[in-house]
DNA sequence: ACAAAACGCAACTACTTGTTGCATTTAGAT
DNA sequence: ATCTAAATGCAACAAGTAGTTGCGTTTTGT
């Protein structure tokens, strides 16, 4: 394991830039980078960070280790540039009406992005930050920028007035959230529609105005 | 990397018993094994199973990687063992009096645990059943004994009878730990004890039978 | 159809991981 | 205190893995 010296990954160019996207009008975003891309997520969601090999990525992809090695001259500029590509299609979604119809439309996308192998790669990603901190940090990037978006959901839906002021939003997207991951990827439960609903349940009647005693 | 043919480290005692602990009234356990496993859990902790190595841990805990080769022929085996060796000691609070408080405490402790080296090193451990299953289902029933016991403290808080009947339990306790997991270990995040009110709060609030609104 | 870039392949080097023999230390029993 | 067996440290070793390089072939844009 031969190290350069102190190669960043930060904004410059990181490899040479396939000349597809280049001129001709960007007709595919290089097909083969994107099943790289994949590869290596797909890789990361199944194993460690650490026990992630370059090799196996391009096993999985198909595809000679030299190639990968020419265009990412590491690990971590390999698995950078796959959550890089991660772009996550965020729709606003029309409101329910009603606090807990939004809060549980919440609870279930929350559910799916955490069942996904971008969320579950960029976990990896994310609890560790000995020894690629730069990585973690844009795993911690691109995690923000979904939360973000989830926010402004929640925000939404509170803004009609049924939540008491001064409620920590942010709060209570963690503890659904949180209670979400842990049962999905650590504890690796079942979670299903009725489990939600129970949840949110519970948090409307936290948060709520109105004292709504029964389920 | 040879590997032994299909070595398990199930109920089989694994590795050649220190003599400290076989006569002489087993004075200490083995300080140096317990430095060891220590160190394991520390490294653990740090960097991935898979970024794990021996001698890393050889290094940490100032002892020849010889000695752990001969001892646990495998990564596994040694981290099996470092897992073994967490003890929970787990005293019963005495109750606070009030739901609220006794939820409070709960957070707190659970904070503390989700902070501890060996709560971050179980969970590593806990997230990879690829390469080892064997590992991660130890540290699965590692963490259910722990979870146990803290339902067992929330059951006990719950039984005065100010909680909604059908309240989903280990719900709350997920939704709590959860957070705090989330925040503490993904997000790294400050969690004080303002926070943790707050969301006791909100979920006293959503199971207790007396519509409490105000905070 | 042509040229440049990308790719696959194989051979190679460098490093890491795990093993072994032997001298030295340590700890329990007499 | 002394003896003995287990445990340890050390160094040299074997084997595997991670990257590198040169070259012939394929792909791709013009």
């Amino acid at each position: 394991m031969r190290r350069v010296a102190n190669w960043t990954y930060g904004s410059v160019a990181m490899a040479t830039t396939p000349r597809k996207q280049s001129s001709h009008g960007s007709k595919r975003p290089a097909r083969r980078e994107r099943a790289i891309y994949r590869a290596t997520l797909e890789e990361l969601a199944e194993a460690d960070y650490g026990a992630l090999s370059v090799e196996s990525v391009a096993a999985r992809a198909r595809v000679n280790k030299t190639t990968l090695y020419r265009r990412w001259p590491t690990k971590a500029a390999l698995v950078h540039a796959a959550l890089e590509s991660i772009v996550d299609a965020f729709e606003l979604e029309a409101s329910t009406g009603s606090l807990r119809g939004d809060l549980l439309t919440l609870a279930r996308r929350m559910l799916k992005i955490t069942r996904s192998v971008e969320a579950q790669s960029l976990l990896r990603v994310r609890l560790l930050d000995e020894p690629e901190p730069e990585l973690a940090r844009i795993a911690a990037k691109l995690q923000a920028r979904r939360q973000a978006q989830l926010t402004r959901l929640l925000e939404a839906a509170s803004a009609r007035g049924e939540v008491r002021r001064g409620t920590d939003l942010g709060l209570v997207l963690d503890l659904l959230g949180g209670m979400i991951h842990v049962r999905t990827t650590i504890k690796k439960m079942r979670v299903d529609d009725a489990l939600l609903q129970r949840a949110v349940d519970i948090l409307v009647s936290g948060i709520s105005l109105h004292p709504t005693r029964a389920r």
